[in-house]
DNA sequence: AACATGATTCGCT
DNA sequence: GCGAATCATGTTG
């Protein structure tokens, strides 16, 4: 189980191709599947189905009716463990992005999940898409970052205080924390 | 078939 | 800092 978190660390740093864009990630949250009861896998479902399977492979959901969340399945299989990304800095295919985030300055393009899918072009039809393949959305290179910083997840309302959220420490495109108003005071 | 609930974002105070 | 928007998905009757 505390592998997902080896790989949440492991993907900061790492380059997502998307669509037309590059990012290097720089913000995650790691999610224990079956083991984690703020897991959206927690209780198998069609929807979390994805995540049951082979590792390396996107999970895509909708949130609140309007964005997509972009999540890199990382099982072991059965275990549906995966990791959330929050944050990016993109580094190419500016032009792209900007596009699809009008006004927005470079720097929160692709700043919060649903933000950092709608900069990469990612939705639903990319859903199960593999990460390690050489289709429209892939992972590539890796530099190590310099600094890492770990604290609770934003938004969960279950198990908000496990400091699985891991983020590039002092990078301008981290999104800011907010605990969910519903989780149990800490 | 109806109800409750978000792994969020944006705008206003 | 706070609250509304908005709808697919999961849960309950």
């Amino acid at each position: 189980m505390s592998d997902v978190l080896e790989r949440a660390r492991g993907l900061l740093g790492r380059v997502l191709h998307a669509h037309g864009t590059s990012i290097v990630i720089t913000e995650v949250e790691a999610y224990g599947g079956t083991q984690d009861p703020a897991s959206h896998a927690y209780t198998r479902t069609p929807r979390s189905e994805i995540m049951y399977g082979p590792p390396w492979r996107l999970y895509v959901y909708r949130s609140y009716g309007i964005h997509h969340c972009a999540n890199v399945v990382t099982g072991p299989t059965e275990q549906a463990a995966a990791v959330l990304l929050r944050a990016g800095r993109v580094v190419a295919g500016l032009d792209v992005a900007r596009d699809r985030r009008p006004g927005v300055p470079d720097h929160r393009l692709a700043s919060g999940p649903g933000n950092l899918a709608r900069a990469a072009g990612i939705d639903l039809d990319d859903l199960g898409t593999d990460l390690l393949g050489d289709g429209p959305v892939r992972l590539g290179d890796r530099e190590a970052p310099g600094s890492v910083s770990a604290g609770p997840r934003v938004g969960v309302t279950r198990e908000a205080d496990r400091p699985w959220r891991f983020w590039i420490t002092g990078d301008l495109t981290v999104s800011a924390y907010r605990r969910s108003p519903r989780a149990p005071s800490s």
